[in-house]
DNA sequence: AAAGACACCTGTCCGC
DNA sequence: TGCGGACAGGTGTCTT
């Protein structure tokens, strides 16, 4: 949380609410209030008279005797202040597209990929290529596209490419529309747990048989994270 | 320049 | 049962 963030948003009103990658912004005329939830924080609506908790890290109070509280208990999350605009933001200016707008595509995949000898995982989770793409969906829609996450990404042709595209625009669609994942205890904005986990075909399911074809799932490391495929469907 | 490694943090799970 | 250690996630930074 930046240093005196409490004087510099006394008496602001927020004109708007957007997103950008996973960075959640609240507009106010000065400047916007970025918040990332990390992977365990969230924001919730309470009443001004409800005390904050162990992991409350902040609190907006409205004019309504209403808060709204940030908790995040692994601290992974973040708030930021900035006056610049956001196009000019460090943290922005090299994000590529939204995964679900025509502005990602199949020849964006296959074009940034030429000569690049990462890993299609690595790269296809790389924020400069396109946002939003975690580690689960990743997972998911490699195994969905058929494509070995393992696969050097400069070699991959463009027919395979926009497949996976439409595979990732696919999933993640599919994942919203279910609420998102719930691994530990991730509930939505309106407190429910997701349901994709349940659908997840590869993501956390190392040794264990294919869904598809009953092959050994395998588990490796791509990236420092933990990659999921089946051998025989993926290739 | 590109790709990989590492750090951040802490609740949860696993094995002893 | 208690306790230690590994692990997970996204992203900025440092190292090859």
């Amino acid at each position: 949380v930046p240093d005196q963030l409490e004087q510099r948003l006394s008496g602001l009103q927020i004109s708007g609410v957007d997103r950008r990658a996973k960075y959640l912004l609240l507009r106010t005329e000065p400047g916007t209030l970025i918040i990332h939830l990390g992977m365990s924080g969230s924001l919730r609506i309470v009443d001004d008279t409800l005390s904050p908790g162990k992991h409350d890290h902040l609190d907006l109070v409205f004019d309504n005797s209403k808060v709204l509280r940030f908790c995040d208990p692994r601290r992974f999350g973040s708030v930021l202040w900035s006056e610049e605009p956001l196009e000019q933001h460090a943290l922005f200016k090299h994000l590529g597209p939204e995964p679900l707008t025509a502005a990602f595509d199949g020849h964006r995949l296959y074009l940034l990929s030429r000569n690049k000898k990462q890993p299609v995982k690595t790269f296809v989770m790389d924020n400069k290529v396109v946002v939003g793409v975690g580690n689960i969906y990743a997972n998911e829609a490699l195994f969905e596209a058929g494509i070995d996450p393992r696969r050097m990404a400069g070699k991959i042709s463009l027919r395979r490419y926009l497949l996976l595209a439409e595979i990732i625009k696919e999933v993640l669609s599919r994942a919203i529309e279910q609420g998102g994942t719930t691994l530990k205890d991730f509930v939505g904005g309106d407190g429910k747990p997701g349901y994709f986990q349940q659908q997840l075909k590869v993501y956390g399911r190392g040794g264990e048989s294919c869904p598809v074809c009953d092959t050994t799932l395998k588990a490796v490391r791509l990236g420092q994270r933990n990659t999921v495929y089946c051998p025989s469907c993926q290739r």
